[in-house]
DNA sequence: GCATTTTTAGAGTGATTACTCTAAAAAGTC
DNA sequence: GACTTTTTAGAGTAATCACTCTAAAAATGC
């Protein structure tokens, strides 16, 4: 593999783990056992590393976010989508723990993020239109653009969630299954526009997402 | 004022202005005309400082959060709740732009925080049981914990989605006006649970907190 | 007015870190 | 094998920043 691709590859990984904040450009170099100067000629600056790590990132979700035109969605469409969705999130979980210092330092990253952004607000919301038209969902269409943000708010805050708010301090373990949690909080978005014909069905899916009791119930504290 | 006072005002008003990260302990000195010996002597370390602030910031929530015992909550209540909340988190909004970072670096706090985070939910959850009780929302037990939790994602992210996906890059002018948009996308997550007497009532209060609508429509991009 | 405590100044320090510079090694070309 | 280009090493640098240290000034108590 050339060396830029390992000096990416590594960056996320160590970007992942730690924090971007935390990771040097020297540490990512001495990780590869490479030199600084190395790095610095695949990559004029940190910010390059990490542009190039979004771009993938985003191609990953858009991939993903597709509306079929020769079918109708299904309930498994929409389990798909998040499950892939929260898999990326997962994969690149470094942007969302500091996008806005991310942005703050990057104009050119800042701007191609609102673009992404814009574009993944709308896909949602024609998937939010694909279910209506299923009778999966039955909403209003001056309805749907506040829905479709309210789940990419609580879609790309998940994990910081868990991080200030379920992690013990010395817990680094942010495992995958974690985001089961942040699947069940989506459909819990959309549960109360169900359809009749299909709120059962859901309310049964939702289920095998449900959190574990112990963490989040109001009842007993 | 004393000093420690004069402290605490002045990192609050930077911290908000640049981000907490921006701001040096000597520029906090500087900007008050005092020596960083000064600085340290009333303060261990930049941590307690912040520590200080995130005291006050709960105290406030706090305050805020209560549900009344000898009455039934009413539609201003609601507003009320939410308006309170979110110049809360104005006033103090340097503490959820970079919260992952502070908690890290501080344990004292992350607990502090986590006590906080689920007194608050259980708060939000009363608010809840107590609008159902009042015949203004109309649902589940089972539902509540997942509702309230939605609404704090939303809530304590919605500055920091402001800044990542609507302001200009050079545009550092997030207004109190901004908190409407909000607003709004909490009465979204409610909405449906409305029971039909206020139905009515609701779409038109929240209309008053539509997001400009050139903002986020879906329907022209 | 003297002694003690509290508050302040301000120079300094050690650690970190993004990035530079020079030159050598390696790879490619003919 | 001579050359050109690409890739690499690694020492170094300038800036930043949280925090320390010493000693002087100010306030307080009696």
């Amino acid at each position: 593999m050339s060396t830029k691709q390992r000096i990416l590859d590594a960056s996320l990984q160590l970007f992942n783990d730690l924090g971007e904040r935390k990771v040097s450009t020297n540490a990512i170099a001495s990780h590869l056992d490479i030199s600084p100067g190395n790095l610095y000629y695949h990559f004029n600056n940190k910010q390059a590393i990490i542009y190039q790590l979004f771009l993938r990132y985003e191609a990953r979700v858009l991939d993903v976010l597709q509306v079929p035109t020769d079918r109708s969605l299904t309930i498994t469409d929409k389990v798909r989508y998040l499950q892939a969705i929260f898999a990326g999130l997962w994969e690149y979980r470094f942007l969302h723990r500091d996008m806005e210092h991310l942005l703050h330092d990057n104009a050119e990253l800042h701007a191609r993020y609102q673009q992404f952004f814009r574009h993944c607000l709308a896909r949602v919301a024609d998937i939010l239109r694909g279910l209506a038209a299923a009778h999966i969902l039955r909403i209003d269409e001056q309805d749907i653009d506040g829905l479709a943000l309210n789940t990419w708010i609580v879609v790309t805050s998940w994990f910081s969630f868990l991080r200030c708010n379920l992690l013990q301090h010395d817990d680094d373990s942010l495992s995958p299954e974690l985001l089961q949690g942040g699947i069940y909080q989506v459909f819990m978005l959309e549960q109360p526009y169900l359809t009749d014909a299909y709120r059962e069905h859901m309310t049964q899916l939702q289920r095998q997402f449900m959190p574990r009791p112990e963490w989040l119930s109001t009842t007993q504290s």
